[in-house]
DNA sequence: TTTTAACTTGACACCGGTGTCACCACATGA
DNA sequence: TCATGTGGTGACACCGGTGTCAAGTTAAAA
């Protein structure tokens, strides 16, 4: 039951260690005949390198490190899963970082958890892509890391990323295209970046269809439902309420739901709802949610397999890989109502 | 720029390195005086020991695995952060296994995947706490383990257990006082104990309070969104509907909710809908859900606890613990309409 | 005072791999 | 023929810690 080591495999082999760690590392010059030895006895033997050992020799630890906060679950369960399936097929263990971005001794908690667990690389994600002073201490310590869903122009270090104003854009375009006029929106966090994206697609959508962009039509939200619920009962008392809101992910959006049904408001004949995020809720609450599919796991997946080259030291096709978010129509929008 | 490594901290503090490592492991029998120079001498290196070398040598990886299958994002969530909180304050990294519990390869991936990163010790989730080849596996080769949820009956290891059968039975005996009589229940994933044990409270309940069981009343699901709306299909359109239905979980609820809507039944007046889990969703749809709450994040954080006990070959207070349910009222459930 | 036990410390081997380099056999070109 | 290159291999040091054990020092017991 004693563990099986490179010792035991070289002596069943009839070879030196050396050459069992040249077939494991799949390094060139051994023979085919050598090879086919060295393999036979692993099986025979049932061999699993020592991944501390190997780490230890080799100056790297195999571990990459994933940072978030965490909002949305949905959301976290699809960058998992994207890097971690990029990551196991490498051979790289990803261990889970989620930190709350609002406590105050995040940063030195966070910098010393990354830097003890020895990670070969790590992946940022909203907020933490865009968080300056996380970016330039990773950066002094030479720890390789690669930025997903940030602010391009805070720092040149290799990014994934869709582009936020864009959807938001989209998602006005389809609501100006439905007769609406009167377009409220919520806002999310504003530590996010593309809390800002999403405004500004909003903003530039309603400028583009000659519409006035009015004050009271934009409220504050920090992603929560109640934050919904909150700027949903704001709007929605308003002498000339909307005819649709527009809230920056869909949890603030099921908030507005549940006050508008509060109100008696019918959705989406009286008033339409749409969200941004694709949220699994967003297709269980009823009317089920139209809004904006990210793909966040295509973009946790290629994050880790830029960051696994850069481990690597091999060169990066690209610096900047940009996703395509998609508009998903669903019940909660509809044409405005005719004025009365 | 280079790393320091205790032999930097050993001549820096004029002892040996052997003497560091006592002090890094807070070993008896070093004194104050010294115990204060290797500290100040950590101090002013910035020094972090590193982790592979210290698993290498002291033949533990500090690693654990979760496994789990991931219906709800929710309950991945709780374990994880549950889990995750004691693992790092006791110097474990979290290395998780999200898998497909349906994929025929399954155990021989797992166990390989397991098996190469030398973890210290894992902890199952349903339904893998219940699959005994797993099991067996794990335990021919030594690794420890616990489960968490699992049938306490197939197997004696150390679990982390919430009593389903009774927050099931206490669900309907709340139903009842609410004076439904016509009273359906949506079973869960077949593979999930946790699935048969809500089965069984609801059986209970309904025997003790005199009403029928109806096989008609009684619908498989899966835990999916769809599966509750089939489910409730199925159910509404009977010519003696329920007056309430008891879904095995919340995404099952959110579907019963949706048909029910479409049917123009209005939520709670016409029809009680109720779930299990307490997910995100169940705040956000609207009507709420009353639902169970399971105390997921502790029972994480105590499973990681008590593995971690095991791994240091610590006694364990006992060999199975115990979680309380807990059942939340909202807004979808209300007494049962006076007959007409 | 002497003996014994307890405390403190360091030398050194070792954990299980990888990197460096030297070596040999054989093919190639001058 | 001899110098040169190249594919294939192993010896050995080393990565950065921990375990073992022996030895020196000090305190407690006889």
């Amino acid at each position: 039951m004693k563990k099986i080591t490179i010792n035991d495999v070289a002596k069943h082999a009839g070879v030196s260690k050396k050459t069992i760690s040249r077939v494991l590392n799949n390094e060139a010059n051994v023979s085919p005949d050598t090879k086919l030895k060295v393999h036979s006895a692993f099986d025979s033997l049932g061999y699993r390198p020592n991944p501390q050992a190997r780490a230890l020799a080799s100056n790297q630890s195999f571990l990459i490190g994933l940072v978030y906060s965490s909002p949305s679950n949905s959301f976290v369960s699809k960058i998992q899963s994207g890097a971690l399936k990029r990551c196991k097929a490498d051979g790289y263990n990803l261990i889970i970082y989620p930190e709350d971005h609002e406590n105050d001794y995040l940063l030195a908690n966070l910098e010393r958890g990354l830097i003890s667990a020895n990670l070969d690389g790590i992946i940022l994600t909203p907020p933490f892509s865009d968080m300056k002073p996380l970016l330039d201490f990773l950066s002094e310590k030479k720890i390789p890391f690669i930025r997903v869903g940030g602010d391009l122009s805070i720092n040149a270090s290799p990014s994934v990323y869709s582009n936020d104003a864009e959807a938001s854009y989209e998602m006005c375009r389809y609501l100006v295209s439905l007769g609406h006029t009167k377009i409220a929106f919520i806002m999310g966090h504003p530590d996010h970046a593309a809390s800002h994206q999403r405004l500004i697609g909003y903003k530039k959508a309603l400028s583009e269809a000659g519409i006035e962009i009015r004050d009271t039509f934009i409220q504050q939200g920090y992603f929560t439902f109640e934050s919904g619920e909150d700027c949903a009962r704001r709007l929605l008392s308003q002498e000339d309420r909307p005819t649709a809101i527009f809230a920056s992910n869909d949890y603030m959006a099921a908030g507005i739901i549940k006050v508008a049904s509060q109100k008696n408001l019918f959705i989406p004949n009286d008033l339409t709802v749409t969200g941004f995020d694709n949220a699994p809720a967003s297709r269980y609450i009823w009317p089920s949610l139209t809004t904006i599919k990210q793909p966040i796991t295509d973009m946790a997946f290629e994050a880790a397999r830029m960051l696994i080259r850069i481990v690597r030291n091999k060169p990066l096709e690209n610096n900047i890989v940009t996703f395509k978010d998609e508009l998903i129509v669903r019940e909660s929008s509809a044409p405005a109502p005719k004025v009365s």
